[in-house]
DNA sequence: TGTAAAAATGTAACGGATTACATCGAAGTA
DNA sequence: TACTTCGATGTAATCCGTTACATTTTTACA
């Protein structure tokens, strides 16, 4: 592997001109720009970038903390972040966290250790504790998708109470008024926030909330399938059923119909996220889209920002969702049916 | 931020021996241990990661070349791979090459940049040209999942050719003689592979290939249901699809339920690696399940092999695939359905 | 032609950790 | 006591680009 020496000596010139000639070659006479470029062509020299970062100071690189790339909605994210990345010319390095606070606090390290100059966070999880902050400057991180309520941490997320009770109310102008949920995990505060949504378009339509009608799950499409289960093995009649990712409606779907329950005449279901399973389900589900993409995008954008020493305060961005009416919802049945069987 | 010169002055004594221990620690007298932790403790000091990197000239980075991060199946095989790189002290680079040649050929060019100590490959391109060869030595590369014929490259693979006999044996089995394909795109070795099998298990069972019941697909949901929609449209006789990936086999039967066809009553459709949704489908999907996970620890291990010299051969492992039959498969209609309607 | 200004190029310090080699002191041996 | 050996520690070179500053060359104009 050759260096920027030897590409000095074979050119005739000194390093500073090599180095020059690839960084800023207006300053060098075009003579002897073409025989330094000869001579790095001729050696096939590359820059050692871990040189040049080493001494930057700047990695160019960003940690993303993903709590599983199999989820198909990060993976749109993921797929957002990578675009913006690549087009300010830093790298991602990804890492699938298990939802795990000790590894998130292990690789979010990687900050001090300089192999990474930011992070974006998939998370509401702060994985920096007090003597990482710096001082009263705002965190080389930003967090997307879940909202995070670190004030210096500037923020890219949905508004999930409002698309929550936009759902909601869609289920009730359907005539539902026996909604059962089920929620993410309850330390989500995406699980918070739309439950709350749920309950503002609940209190909006005069029904009252149920607690018994509110399931846990854990976004996985097993964890909605279980929970239909319990839905289905308890007392409470229940004609619509929110969920708060498509994957958990998918699985539910699933166990409704092992019920010989048929969808949506008998019960409804709708989701959330709109991944592309959803649109080839049976039924179609009823959703709300994200603009995933974007989300990633915008993420990068404001760690870049951050990492530039633009952004003077932490900013807040809400991006808008879309209700996507599919077959998985329908008008409630005019008896209840009877659900255990 | 604190370096070892800070944290050697601190403890009073020089920098070879707070760099002596850390790294080995036994060389370093117990009452000099002591002062120097304590220094590096008070001093909050880690070290630049960057700065041994560049001097070790070993990153610790491996570069991971992924179609797609929102392929179900890539996301389990990246899992695997990130458990394993954890194991052994490496950092994953991902990007989300879209399959595009370039793409890859300037991310692998980070082996050469010195920001990457070596490649994981998860489709069958070679992104190192010629002059990169390391001579007679093996490439910083492994390939996992398909199948790249680059002598010098480890591969990691599933025997694909005789997965898809297998299923293909099994629609024989069940009367199926009209079994029509949906492919992958014709430049992946994949469908190559997945195409031979088939053809074998034909000819075993002495029924003829129909180079007409061949459908183009790209492993996409909406690729699945466009082809089926082909096949509804066009006069040969079909009781069976066999696709090569489980999406583009819920595509199709989201297609084909839309014709008011039963399945597996009036057709069967199959599927290829055994994603999560294929569980939770209506019906479930009989499809072949790959070690995903496995795919990508082995890969990891075979490189890191490679990158420390250990390797003197381009290993080439094979994975055992296993057949899953669920619903979506059944026995041969009596008389062929009529698909155009 | 002389001189100042501008352009081109060179010199060398620097970043932070590692490590070969040098040094020093203490313990062990004849 | 003199000498060897070994353990503990220090010194300084090294990895490879970047860049402030110094120096040389060229250009411009009086």
């Amino acid at each position: 592997m050759s260096n920027i020496r030897e590409v000095a000596d074979l050119a005739g010139v000194s390093v500073a001109t090599v180095s020059r000639t690839l960084q800023q070659p207006e300053l060098v006479s075009p003579k002897t720009r073409a025989r330094v470029t000869r001579a790095i062509e001729q050696l096939n020299y590359k820059p050692n970038l871990m040189a040049v970062k080493f001494r930057s100071g700047k990695t160019h690189n960003i940690v993303v903390l993903v709590p599983t790339v199999a989820n198909v909605f990060f993976a749109r994210v993921i797929r957002g972040m990578q675009e913006a990345a690549a087009a300010e010319g830093y790298s991602l390095l990804l890492v699938n966290t298990m939802g795990d606070n000790v590894t998130e606090q292990n690789y979010a390290r990687m900050i001090h250790t300089s192999q990474a100059d930011g992070v974006v966070q998939l998370r509401a999880f702060n994985p920096f504790n007090d003597n990482d902050a710096d001082d009263q400057g705002l965190l080389p991180m930003v967090n997307a998708c879940e909202i995070l309520d670190t004030p210096q941490c500037p923020t890219v997320s949905l508004d999930n109470r409002l698309a929550a009770a936009a759902m909601t109310e869609h289920l009730v102008e359907l005539g539902h008024q026996h909604i059962a949920m089920i929620k993410g995990p309850a330390s989500s505060p995406l699980t918070r926030e739309r439950m709350l949504g749920f309950k503002d378009a609940l209190r909006e339509a005069r029904l009252k909330y149920c607690e018994e009608l509110m399931f846990d799950g854990d976004f996985t499409l097993q964890s909605g399938f279980d929970a239909a289960d319990r839905i289905l093995n308890q007392s409470h009649p229940v004609s619509a059923i929110f969920c708060e990712n498509d994957e958990m409606a998918l699985g539910a779907i699933s166990r409704l119909k092992a019920a010989g329950l048929r969808i949506p005449e008998d019960i409804s279901v709708s989701g959330f996220d709109n991944i592309a399973f959803s649109n080839f389900s049976d039924p179609p589900l009823t959703t709300i889209a994200q603009p995933a993409e974007e989300f990633g995008e915008t993420a990068i954008n404001l760690l870049v920002d951050v990492l530039k020493g633009k952004a003077k305060r932490a900013v807040k961005v809400i991006l808008p969702y879309q209700l996507i009416i599919r077959n998985s919802t329908g008008p409630a049945p005019a008896q209840p049916v009877n659900l255990t069987r």
